[in-house]
DNA sequence: ATAACATTTTACCAAACAGTTGACTATTGG
DNA sequence: CCAATAGTCAACTGTTTGGTAAAATGTTAT
């Protein structure tokens, strides 16, 4: 569930031309066209681009009248965040107590393939196949 | 340049199986096929895993005899991260400000679309044409 | 009513993706 | 030396992506 949301996330944030329509959105809500006027792609592009954002709960669309409005959803972005965050931290936790190991044995040499400090319960992201993606 | 980077590693974030990788490789570094083990899949699409996972600069390979040992690099995730960060900032910020305006005006009927309460020249994301994906 | 406008949908295309299998290249243990 | 092991590469397959153009759907203004 989370696992499939950080995959919708982190696939609508791998595109330059969606990061931009992100950052136009900061600047305040928006209709698509007005949206898709500095981009050099057809109001069909902009609309699909939006379409991924939205199902990545990166915006949200209210229509108003003939126009859809645009606007960012600050939310959606905790849980990449919060990912990218912890495992930044939790990296060079592992990388640190990798290397004071490396240093409380220097000398003799110790297994250093394979290491396991803590226990591998700990990883927090499970395999999913593919279809599921 | 930076641009380019952001759209590979979070194209390589999106993944599931990537994302399960590198919560392995957290566990300490390791051969490709212990690697794949844990993974219904093949020893060469694992390989092409670890291949975007390198060009992203989350990980580095290292050929070791006959073995390549796979290491995290915590360092790529900054990027990422502290694109998140500062937007998730940023984004809040925005919402709040436009909030405090709504409030402020509330009662008169103030102009509510294309809000641009700060310079948009604040954007920090470019355009790139697909080509440069 | 009807014309114009804003957006989405559909049908299509080329390129990229994620996987497979099988051949190939090193490296090592016996 | 030779067989086994570790990994990558090449070719192929089916699916998804990012784009287009054109038709369809709503909504508003006249």
């Amino acid at each position: 569930m989370v696992e499939q949301n950080l995959n919708l996330v982190f696939h609508a944030l791998a595109d330059s031309t969606r990061r931009a329509i992100l950052d136009r959105l900061t600047e305040g809500e928006s209709t698509v066209s007005d949206l898709s006027r500095p981009f050099p792609y057809s109001l069909a592009a902009i609309s699909k681009h939006l379409g991924v954002l939205e199902r990545a709960g990166l915006i949200t669309r209210e229509s108003r009248g003939r126009n859809r409005i645009c606007r960012i959803n600050p939310a959606a972005l905790n849980d990449a965040r919060a990912w990218l965050e912890f495992h930044e931290i939790f990296w060079t936790k592992r990388l640190e107590s990798l290397e004071a190991l490396v240093r409380s044995t220097k000398g003799n040499q110790a297994e250093l393939h394979s290491t396991s400090p803590n226990h591998p319960s700990e990883s927090p992201t499970k395999i999913v196949r593919r279809s599921a993606k």
